[in-house]
Parts: C-alpha cells; sequence; structure tokens
DNA sequence: ACGCAATGTCGTATATTTGCGACATACTTC
DNA sequence: GAAGTATGTCGCAAATATACGACATTGCGT
C-alpha cells in the first residue's frame, strides 16, 4: 500500500474499519462466539477448541483486546478472557446506524433491473 | 500466514468474516456511505470524492461487487453503481444475530469487576 | 528453592492487502 | 474511421496479516 491512507477518512468511518477488521477473520468471530457461549471466562483453553496454534490464537486474543472487545484477567495461573458486553452493544448499534443508512436509501435500485441513471 | 485456515470454521462464521472484511477498510465504508447518499448512483465520480486515485477506488469497488453487496450497471459510456439493499439488509440481520449471541450471554463479567472463574 | 504448567512475546516465513502508474478496452461523437 | 473520454486490468512496491516454533515470564505446588 506504501501507506495506509487511513487518516482520510472520517473518524467514524475509521472506527467502523476497526471493528469490522476486528471481525474480519473466522478465528476472531470463533473466539468471540465462545466466550459468549461458555459462561465461564475460559482461558487459554480456547486454544484447545479451535484449529489454530496456541500462539496464533493468543494473537487474535491480543486483537481483540487492543480494541477492548475483550477483557483479560490475571487469575493466578490462568487467565480468564471474557466479553465487554457494553463495548459490544455500542458497536451493534454503530452497525446498525450504517446499515439502517445504508439500506434507507428508498428505490434506487431495484433488485435486478437499471439504475435510473 | 503460510496458509489461510478459514477452511476448518464454520460456514456462518467465514461468512461474517467475509463480509466484516469487506467494511475492514474506510474507503470501503465510505464508498456504500456514498452509494446511499447519493440517489443517483454515480459512477466513477465516486473516484473524484475519495483521497485515492481511481485505480484504487475501482479495486475497492471490484472488491464489493465480488461480495454483491453493490451492483455496477453499465451505461454506454459511464458505470452506475448502485448498492444490493437486499443483500446489505441481510447481511445487517446476520450481524445483529451475532451481536445479540454475544450480547445476550448474562452477567458474566461486569464492566471492570472479576469473572467469576 | 526447584520444577511444572499456563501465558505472552519475539523472530521468521509466507500470504494478502493496499495503492498507483501504465496500458488495454469500450463507447460516444464528430 | 479518428479522437477523446470513462473504465477496467496488469504489474510492481510497500505495508499488513497470518501462522507458528522457540524462548521468556509468571505463579502454583512440593
Amino acid at each position: 500500500m506504501t501507506y495506509a491512507k487511513t487518516a482520510a477518512f472520517t473518524a467514524d468511518q475509521q472506527q467502523l474499519a476497526r471493528v469490522a477488521k476486528a471481525l474480519a477473520h473466522p478465528a476472531r468471530v470463533a473466539i468471540i462466539q465462545l466466550l459468549a457461549s461458555k459462561h465461564t471466562c475460559i482461558s487459554g483453553d480456547i486454544a484447545a477448541e479451535l484449529p489454530l496454534s496456541r500462539t496464533t490464537v493468543s494473537q487474535h486474543l491480543q486483537e481483540l483486546k487492543a480494541l477492548d472487545l475483550i477483557r483479560g484477567e490475571i487469575d493466578g495461573l490462568t487467565v480468564c478472557y471474557c466479553l465487554n458486553i457494553e463495548l459490544l452493544h455500542q458497536v451493534h448499534q454503530q452497525f446498525t446506524a450504517f446499515f439502517i443508512e445504508a439500506t434507507a436509501t428508498g428505490p434506487v435500485c431495484g433488485p435486478e433491473d437499471a439504475c435510473a441513471c
């Protein structure tokens, strides 16, 4: 890319893109679903449930943690990861607003027909 | 990555990740917003409204088109791009389902407190 | 203190993304 | 048919992402 031009866009666009990127990998989606399904905030057992090495899973966890989508709490020897429900809720609203805005354009183009340019 | 291991995950996870990746760049978010704001399905004028070269914009358009999120229709010399409202709606529901699932785990971890591991 | 188990970090290899200039293509107009 | 405009495609360069083995770190138990 010779240069990441993310700076030239709206803060909203960057924020949405940042979160979207976090979900842009099946492993991270799976991790979030795992954390949601397990009531207990499991730790490195996550790696055991995914077809990836522990190292790779750890990296994905760090990425999610960097966005604060998940929290990690050290409990002695193990680390408990849990979802940041508030943030997820907030992100959900953000995505919803985006999709509403996108789908509320009205009848511009039909299912397959031509545009009225 | 030495190898993309996307094949080892659920179809749902892959699908969500695929769409998320499409939104994982501010330029593509901006393009969708642009198409939503303009009633007319503008064509290469998109490039003029973004801080990117025409070539780069064209590539982003191709990526979005590959997922069928947008449609391109040749109108003589220009090309009219428009949003695939149905698909966007569908994707919205997909994301909503994911977020609902993620945020409906109940009080596992509070805002800042410890997990009950 | 010693060893063991659970995690995170580092370094590395490979694949993918991003951005853009240079060309090719297609259609309109004269 | 020639000239001009709007688009898409190709090829290259640089940045990132992905995956993982090897090592460092930390806390538990004896």
